[in-house]
DNA sequence: GATACAATCTGTAGCGGCTACAGATACAAG
DNA sequence: CTTGTATCTGTAGCCGCTACAGATTGTATC
């Protein structure tokens, strides 16, 4: 037996770690469905809110975007097949790799750098020399 | 002897890599001087500004913010030790390190969700799932 | 009921770091 | 002098929130 409890945007909130201006923002953004309202115009949330919520935000900790998110919603809804989430997914995943790849660079570069340093004179210091170039 | 030419934004923009757009954004926040100009109101830049221009570009590509780049040429500009150069490359360092340890976070998960996915039937997707649990 | 105080409402503006226009001038080549 | 390009200013948009202000509800206590 389901608890078909209603609650207001504070505790969905709460249950969701997600902020209550960025609920409204969600809602605003059609990523959220609006939810019915107490007669002075209250959100009253239930648990099927409370679900897609966590969906959203976990989807967010991985890093999708809005759209993205908007498009996993849309196969969900609907009878998906698991290899259209699977090719989402991986897309994103490569969309991660090619970040990591490009932070390893620059943390690679920085990291050489610094370790050059040691705290001389201004005229020499290897790190103001890498930023005065364009890389090659 | 140097060439103590001047030139216009385009040929700066074309010299540097950096958007025309961009090139006038960072003189409105401050980055860049403003340059003199013709009677008509065109800018004219010099090989200083272009040295400067470059090193912004650059500090970008490794991931500085602009607030952070600001901090660099402040330090350049003044008869700077080599350490405090140090010290900021070394937190901006940091940064990137925490950013590469959340991606590797993400990717991880999702590709390990993406290996267990067999393009079977809706019910038990378990990228679905993934998403659907906050995280533990 | 009245009252106090918390919760929620709407609407707007700001962040960073650009990018993309529109509509008006300026400049360079023929 | 005309044509065509370069540049000018100013404003608005992108993403994903976050932070207000000022008005209104909801709830607990007396």
């Amino acid at each position: 037996m389901a608890q078909n409890r209603e609650f207001g945007i504070g505790e969905l909130s709460q249950r969701t770690a997600v902020n209550i201006e960025t609920i409204r923002y969600y809602e605003r953004v059609g990523l959220l469905p609006s939810p019915p309202r107490t007669q002075g115009g209250h959100r009253l949330y239930s648990s099927a809110h409370r679900k897609r919520l966590v969906f959203i935000r976990r989807s967010r900790e991985l890093g999708f975007t809005l759209d993205e998110i908007r498009n996993l919603l849309g196969l969900v809804e609907g009878s998906y097949a698991c290899g259209d989430v699977q090719e989402a997914a991986l897309a994103h995943l490569k969309h991660i790799r090619l970040k990591i790849a490009d932070l390893r660079r620059m943390e690679r570069t920085l990291a050489d750098t610094a370790a050059r340093c040691e705290g001389g004179t201004a005229a020499d210091c290897p790190i103001i020399d890498v930023l005065s170039r364009a890389p090659g």
